[in-house]
DNA sequence: TCCACTTAAGCAACGCTGTTGCCAAAGTGC
DNA sequence: GCACTTTGGCAACAGCGTTGCTTAAGTGGA
């Protein structure tokens, strides 16, 4: 259940309609919305609406833009989100490479800087070279927060980084806290695939209220999006979909284990067998499609980019057989969206989550 | 994300708090809870919830109970919930029999009946029987609603069951609506395997916020508990855990796959190896907790009970080798609490979800 | 051109929420 | 017996969305 443990009170109540309002008017994109719809999506009265829109107008968050056509009557006033009136920064620590990038309100692409990235190094001087492309990012604007997406295990809660894969002097720092200090904003932290499922749930062009983010890189993990939020689990651990076992007593895996999916599709990926590596990735997107029931399956990764069309192919011929098979409708299997900096992108909307009231808890 | 879509006004803030308190009197049980604890654990301040338990005591839904020892001042007064003050109905239309419960406030069973039911008949004979069923147990009591749990498929959002395995003359059939305008009562539907696990989030031994209960009878299938709520999915289809593959090219399964979970674990259990089953299952349980990164795996079904010890050790050993492979701390693997009626009281348990605030979304 | 009608949106008064400030009640302990 | 601590209710209050009404801004027929 996707609920609240707090109490309310008239402040929250006011945080959570004004965040809703917002989340349609940031949904409704350079088209608009009127107050009227904005209170028939809402279930609030026009009153309200009217009253909460100019609050947004007066802080400067929402603006009037147009009128739609008369039906007769007055017509109706067009509002829209004003995305430059606060932005958000996302980081993207990879093992080799640092990606920063501003997004406004609306979550447009405003700034991308790049540079090389030793994770390896000590954490004082990883910190330090975050924030400075942080700061330079900035230039003046007012910034909402830090999101920060990188390699698991760590933990989404506390902020605190656990065993990184090949860095062990990693474990137990505190990421989150130590990045707050450093620059004074607030800064959240999650695993570079939950940050790129996030990023997915947001784009215009996905639109799936629960699906599975599927990352076939190096590595093959998973983010969840159920119900419009993040599933992280309880200890942020949720996603681990490399590891699950589809062929039992089959091939070694790197982890010990045998018959992982992720040891079935890299070993056919380098045996140059796309075909065998999308219906080994098929039969894990089918397993997690009847368990969850999920809206769509989006495959991304340096590997899948590589032939995504086969991939897209393969995938969606092993959900789909299995689809029918249970008497269920097909859901769609697509290649995700997003450029070089899809990951940075997902992190900032860490931070702008909250603003919409997209939280895991509906009153903050 | 769990959250609300629809905006809130004073009333829909006045049932958020008062159902967070019940809520908390409720997990207090015998034992009660002083107004400074529950201003403490909601965040509200002393006088708000001095303001709201003296509606609920105005309702009868509360009670002063004792007082604790003091602690150099005025003693603190103990509330409790008055467990008596509304109760709930819960069915269970299985294939060949309905079990009917009644339970009060704090899900502690009342009265309970259990009849010969043709699940084959007409559905208005199985409606008839089930009102008839529903209206025994009733008695003059102020009841809240009914309701009911059955094999899938359904849809929990509509009230309406899909193509029931065997049954297919129920395709279609609005049961919620026809049970509710016959009984005058609001009545929930959902699948037995999510009636189940949701009777176990609610009881005082079963503390996890996030479990899958895994049931394995004549077939194979689980409800799964993410967050403290039902994970339904987008057509309440989520908990096919039966059909999924973990042996690529296995056994033929009666779906139309093969190396499914249910036909390795049926199989097993047909040849007297328990043991196997136990693995075949704690494969899948490993696949899930990975995956889901949950809490617990809470084990039940007719199969299960028959060699409870050695399915709850055969499952432990694999998911607990998994996630020591895996750096993650092991899980509890535990056979499920509950009596006869489990089903039908975690049905009752779909009427008392909103009262106590546990529903998906955080304003009704 | 005018006027009746429709639809949109703000103003003002209102009921009700949790909050704040204060005080009475009910204990402990020197 | 008195000072102190802690609980918990009373009363006044700020602020939320709602209600009732008015004004603004269009359409369309006479």
């Amino acid at each position: 259940m996707n609920r609240s443990n707090t109490g309310a009170n008239l402040p929250a109540l006011r945080n959570h309609n004004a965040a809703l309002v917002l989340d349609l008017l940031r949904a409704a994109g350079e088209e608009g919305i009127s107050r009227l719809e904005l209170a028939e999506r809402t279930g609030l009265t026009p009153q309200a609406v009217s009253k909460i829109t100019g609050r947004l107008r007066d802080e400067g968050t929402a603006t009037e833009a147009g009128r739609r056509a008369s039906t007769g009557g007055k017509p109706r006033t067009v509002l829209k989100l004003v995305p430059s009136a606060a932005h958000a920064i996302g980081l993207h620590l990879d093992r080799d490479e640092l990606s920063a990038v501003l997004v406004d309100l609306a979550g447009t692409l405003v700034g991308a800087r790049t540079v090389p990235l030793d994770l390896g190094a000590e954490p004082a001087r990883v910190v330090e070279a975050a924030a400075a492309e942080a700061e330079a990012l900035t230039g003046g604007r007012r910034v909402l927060g830090v999101g920060v997406a990188m390699p698991g295990p760590l933990d989404h809660d506390s902020g605190v980084l656990h065993r990184v894969t090949g860095f062990p002097h990693w474990s137990g720092f505190p990421l989150r806290d130590a990045l707050a200090e450093r620059l004074g904003q607030k800064v959240f932290l999650d695993k570079d695939t939950n940050a790129a499922a996030l990023g997915l749930a947001l784009r215009a062009d996905t639109r799936a209220e629960s699906f599975a983010y599927l990352h076939l890189g190096s590595g093959l993990g998973a983010g969840l999006v159920l119900g419009g939020a993040l599933h992280r689990g309880a200890r942020t651990g949720a996603g681990e979909f490399g590891h699950q076992t589809i062929l039992l007593g089959g091939p070694a895996c790197g982890c010990g284990g045998r018959g992982c999916i992720e040891a079935l599709c890299l070993a056919s990926v380098a045996r140059g067998d796309i075909a065998a590596a999308a219906r080994f990735l098929g039969v894990g997107a089918a397993n997690l499609v009847g368990l969850l029931d999920i809206d769509a399956v989006l495959l991304g990764g340096r590997k899948v980019a590589a032939d995504e069309e086969t991939f897209v192919r393969g995938v969606n011929a092993v959900v789909e057989e299995r689809a029918l098979r249970g008497g269920a409708p097909a859901i769609p299997v697509r290649a995700a969206a997003g450029g070089p900096h899809s990951v940075a992108e997902g992190a900032a909307q860490l931070v702008l989550v909250p603003v919409f009231g997209r939280a895991n808890v509906a009153y903050p």
